[in-house]
DNA sequence: ACGGCCGGTGAGAACGTTCTCTCACTCCGC
DNA sequence: GCGGAGTGAGAGAACGTTCTCACCGGCCGT
């Protein structure tokens, strides 16, 4: 018998009208017994699954979803897959979407409007039944409106928007750096910098001096803005320096960019006692200017950093962190998109997550600073 | 006006046919100036614009597949996307996908077999244009074979396999080990200890001493074999200490099992002076161990990991790693995968990446050890 | 015994796009 | 003025699957 498997490369692929033929019955048979719907007699079944299996059949998704208007496929948007948060968060929803049956896909933002927009439009004309999403504006939202629209389900990851009516899994970034900034106010500290991840074009726009002396930060609530007011409003509830002088700004994803603001920041004729990091790129800049300036940490500097990443342990001395599970946000965050892809029609949710203080050994007690300040 | 851009959820996409009716013309010609192919009057092509921007259209990209073939997506099966490695291998393929305008679809396998088969039979039904791959087994590889016969082609990333003709993307592991072991050697140190990424009740069976009374390492062309092979290697040739003793095996992603193992290593009657660890969750694991036991590096015990993550350059001491770039050879298997798409059919290749011994500070001279062998 | 019901089958439409084929019309040269 | 070439539009097929519908036979109830 010539044919077979033969392994001429390209091969077209065995179809439903194939398996019809060899098995000897009609199209509509097939395709009834090798997708299980319909009711075919238990001999014509075997006898057309026999068939399927010496032609090598298996359905094309593309054609069933092009019937059935069902891909199973979602899509993730995140501004860098190697970035670990991304990546674990990626991790999360793989998991969830293989349980569900789905399969998920990738597009990088590199945190820029109109790739994010694209990447959704594509996703969009490959008719995904739902997108998991860290968008880059949170008031600039048209692409996932559009999205909405078309009836496909958004599920907000790491930023929330009151600009657009959907699911949301995020952590409390203010009182997560609230928490991180009054560990070090606790210890003693009275000059707390900040190191945070916002274009430095922006930053000094954001934070701005109020009427009553205060300093407080306009924008919508982007996780790094949020940060700020959580570093602010500890500040300012414990009447710590507040200086545009202890607040250092720095785009995402540049590392040595961080490095050269943190440096800055400690190096300044009278530098902050503790320093609080806004997420992972910029802790590990403001470990490594630490450690380039020779500055004994905690002695001569508190550091807390944000996210636990592996490495926060492995150097000496470890790091206090703000922790968050990337992995748990990635996985709720595609559990509640399944919820919308299967109908559930609730009022949009803000879910949010716990973060954890992990107290290590990079913070300790201010030892020549001001006293606590009498009542 | 009532029609236009109501937001119903869920509403019908717009069709070609919608458009053409919108614009008084026929689909074919309004699928023409909507597709860009054939030949349409220029006032022709713009009423139609008009006409399918009033609707919101955009195209069905599985309609379009569906009809010719191509669905402009492509398939990275890797073990975890969360491992720096595939996070940043995954993001070399994206970004060359992006170029091309493809789509690339993540799935993890954890290094079961069983999941990377269905995830590869998942991407073929989905019809994706090609598959990088990181293969859990380098023997057992019908799955792979069936992609190949359907046209479909496969880069291997990782790993090579003489079992199947497919282009590589990896680099000379057995090379890298042999040069990272026959630094410590050349540093003077003769009990080298390896803690290597294989399954524990693999590993003794894999390496086994021969009829001279070398030890030699048995099986397929994974990497972590090769290092092994490597490791082996260097210790013969420099006539160093050679005993299963000095070896510990670890299974893949799991830390806490890696800083157990070598913990074992390092605290065996007659520990070895310096350790090399085949992979970057070792290398975390033999770090934390020597930390844990109080060992100074390099003073105790000279360490040599693999991959330079970035913490690398944030411990005390920086490490002396094997550099790989996950990035470029991710780049470099979408690169070829893409060629091959586009219907290049010379014989498989193997491309081999370079690597680099980077030294840093937790390897140095072995002071007390055995003097250098007299000859 | 006959009508209706039901399990089981086949023919064919439908999904939305692309592509082939046909045909009408225009313009040019002879 | 007429034929041929060339341009551009429309009708309809095709991709592979699922689903609707019609049909056919047997069985049951009356």
């Amino acid at each position: 018998m010539p044919a077979g498997t033969g392994a001429a490369p390209g091969r077209r692929r065995p179809t439903v009208a194939d398996v019809a033929r060899e098995a000897g019955v009609s199209v509509a048979t097939a395709g009834r017994a090798l997708g299980n719907y319909g009711r075919v007699r238990d001999d014509l079944r075997e006898q057309v699954q026999a068939a399927a299996q010496r032609l090598g059949y298996s359905p094309n998704a593309v054609a069933r979803s092009m019937r059935s208007g069902g891909t199973r496929s979602i899509g993730f948007v995140g501004a860098d897959i190697s970035n670990p948060y991304f990546a674990t968060a990626m991790r999360g929803i793989c998991d969830v979407a293989r349980e569900q049956g789905y399969e998920p896909i990738l597009a990088n933002s590199d945190d820029r409007l109109e790739v994010e927009r694209a990447a959704v439009s594509v996703l969009l004309d490959k008719q995904v039944e739902g997108i998991v999403v860290a968008p880059t504006s949170v008031t600039d939202v048209a692409h996932l409106e559009r999205a909405k629209e078309l009836g496909v389900p958004i599920v907000l990851l790491d930023r929330h928007t009151g600009a657009l009516e959907a699911d949301s899994v995020v952590i409390d970034n203010e009182a997560a750096a609230y928490q991180a900034v009054a560990h070090l106010l606790g210890l003693g500290h009275r000059r707390v910098g900040l190191l945070a991840c916002v274009d430095p074009a922006e930053g000094p726009e954001l934070v701005t001096r109020t009427g009553t002396g205060r300093l407080s930060v306009r924008g919508a609530a982007r996780p790094s803005i949020d940060r700020i007011r959580g570093y602010l409003a500890a500040v300012d509830d414990h009447r710590a320096t507040s200086s545009a002088e202890l607040i250092q700004y720095t785009p995402l994803s540049d590392a040595a960019q961080a490095q050269r603001r943190a440096e800055a920041l400690l190096t300044q004729p009278q530098p902050p006692t503790a320093v609080f990091a806004t997420d992972n790129v910029t802790t590990q800049g403001l470990f490594m200017a630490a450690r380039r300036r020779g500055l004994a940490i905690p002695e001569d500097v508190s550091l807390v950093g944000f996210d636990d990443l592996d490495w926060t342990t492995l150097v000496d001395p470890p790091l206090t962190v703000v922790a968050q599970s990337p992995l748990d946000m990635g996985r709720a965050a595609a559990a509640r998109l399944f919820e919308r892809i299967k109908g559930d029609d609730r009022p949009a949710e803000r879910i949010v997550l716990p973060t954890e203080l992990v107290v290590r050994s990079s913070t300790a007690e201010h030892s020549h600073g001001v006293r606590a300040h009498s009542g």
